[in-house]
DNA sequence: GATTGATGTGGACAATGTCAAGACATAAGA
DNA sequence: TCTTATGTCTTGACATTGTCCACATCAATC
């Protein structure tokens, strides 16, 4: 199955709005297009209300400031990355095979959605007690938790499940963080990377042994 | 044995420069303070020029642009790290010690160093290919690398090296990454997150186990 | 002591984020 | 239909930023 897109969702807009359909919309796919090209330090309020065809103070309205509109992208990410990783292991029994297929998930969105995932760990960008954002990051933590308590039921009763959680998280976020880096490394060397997807793989299988064992 | 300072080390200018001291040197820890305290995003060239007490296009002079500053910021960062890993596993010989006094030099350097933090893997405010940044780095990753080499020797003849490495590198930055986002998502689930000596502990055996397993 | 190179200053410029005031479209009420 | 009101967007302004340039000044060498 293919991983979602952002969607750009209508965000409970009306259809047909304004001048443009939704722009609250338009101006999160547009800033998504402008970090995925130059990272979260090329992000720029004027140019991304230039892309969408609309004046630079149009952001402010909707959004309040550069941060708004972030920390909404930044939501709109964390809200994919939930559908993404409650739709891969969608009728699966198997704890084993749903972990793996979450961790697969995660690197796979944050491949494929590379201005959502350059923002939503940069605290300093966002404004971090905003309820959107709050609420939809923690409906992606709680979908990884979920598949933890799977293993916890069918693996080891006695498993610890937001640290086991937490543990997942962070090695498949290290991989995404590393990875342009790793390829840096690489080419330095004169070795070669493994796919990243080999990665995940062993990285679930270790972490199914290490659940399994105490 | 605490963990070394970045030192605003003389970089191999005369001891008594200019005006200053060292500019490049005060530069640095300007900024590094600077970034600690607003985050990657919170970094102005003037700002950190003001706190040296230069002009603004001082900075220019020996770096060029700001990419240039943060470059060198991200160098020391690296170097800093790789003398921390070196001497965290000075004169030990158990591969299984080693490899957890290593995971421990990390994000213990990472969260004494917080400023050099946040910047050695935002590429997007690099130089990437500024030949310090490349060796310091390099030297960074080699230090883990000696040590996933001890394991190999000591405990799996056939372990992939440089996979291992790459994991054990992930699985701390993630640690790393996540670190301030955990404490928001604790406090919202109302539960309380795991010190992150801990997690590093059940990291390092789980991998150890990973490791010799196969 | 003059020359030269490194080091830093000051002013200029375009670009940026934010703010305030106004224009204009849309919807609701008379 | 006319008026009013509200949400949406534009325009213009301002302080701040990064970078460039010409100039000043220190330090060492010849």
């Amino acid at each position: 199955m293919p991983a979602t897109q952002p969607a750009t969702q209508p965000t409970a807009a009306p259809a047909k709005g304004y001048h443009h359909g939704d722009l609250p919309a338009a101006l999160r796919a547009a800033t998504a297009e402008l970090v995925a090209e130059r990272g979260p330090s090329g992000f720029s309020l004027r140019e991304v209300a230039r892309r969408a065809g609309v004046s630079h103070a149009a952001p402010a309205h909707h959004f309040g400031d550069a941060s708004g509109l972030l920390t909404s992208l930044a939501a709109e990410g964390f809200a994919t990355l939930a559908a993404n990783l409650e739709a891969s292991v969608e009728g699966m029994d198997d704890a084993a095979e749903r972990l793996t297929a979450c961790g697969k998930a995660y690197v796979r969105t944050a491949l494929t959605s590379p201005g959502h995932f350059g923002v939503i760990l940069q605290q300093d960008l966002l404004h971090d007690d905003d309820a959107e954002l709050l609420e939809a990051s923690l409906r992606a933590y709680q979908c990884l938790q979920a598949t933890i308590e799977t293993v916890r039921d069918q693996l080891n009763p006695d498993l610890d499940v937001d640290r086991a959680a937490t543990m997942c998280w962070a090695s498949m976020q290290g991989l995404v963080t590393l990875s342009p880096k790793l390829s840096n490394v690489a080419e330095e060397t004169g070795t070669t990377t493994a796919p990243i997807d080999e990665l995940v793989e062993s990285f679930t299988s270790m972490m199914l042994d290490g659940f399994r064992a105490r």
